[in-house]
DNA sequence: ACTCTATTTCGATGATTAGCTAATCATCAA
DNA sequence: TTGATGATTAGCTAATCATCGAAATAGAGT
């Protein structure tokens, strides 16, 4: 859980989450979002498994990263709750009825 | 924002923040639960203040800390809110029936 | 003024981190 | 097999960080 935060303690990473959000990113493709070399951002990548936010596939010739939400989610959100900050709603079920997004 | 997430790096820190959420502490208060120097704990306070998480203010030899609740709410809130993680806590004290401070 | 006590500031040090270039690995198409 | 492309590893530098002991600062009480 320490390197949960820690991961989410640089901005780079935290952008890349936020790009992961919308839908899987190859590594080149999350890379061409940021001003900074390659090999720079496979090590924020790796920061990234590390803390088990993302996984990764290989497809073949590139790496495909995806976010792993609920590590985020678990993460956050037990930490809100330790301040009674965040009465987390449910993730999964919307709750709602008939109507889709 | 970055400074919050930085603060919120340190285990020791998270702690501290966590200490501060039952009450008011002074310094030394504060420091008696870890096992570092005070000066590293000094550092870590100014980190704290740094990211608004806390305010301190001197009460005769001895400096009280107070955990700034609503920055930390805001920051964790509004980044949860932009991954749809979290429909957070109802809104921060609606009325203000202390009115203290 | 002196002397506790609480806290912070001042260097110093070892560890970690983000960044780079160059080199390597892995996959695929000729 | 060769060549091209995507990604990671290796090796480095500079900056930041957590930590310390010692010294400086600030009140309170004598």
């Amino acid at each position: 859980m320490n390197r949960v935060f820690k991961a989410l303690s640089d901005p780079t990473r935290r952008r890349v989450l936020e790009l992961l959000r919308e839908r899987p990113m190859t590594a080149g493709e999350l890379s061409a979002h940021f001003d900074v070399s390659k090999p720079t951002m496979s090590a924020h990548f790796a920061v990234l498994r590390e803390a088990d936010l993302v996984d990764s596939h290989k497809q073949g010739v590139s790496v495909t990263y995806r976010l792993k939400l609920s590590v985020l989610e678990d993460a956050l959100l037990g930490f809100s709750q330790a301040f009674g900050i965040g009465a987390p709603v449910a993730p999964p079920p919307p709750s709602d009825k008939g109507s889709k997004s």
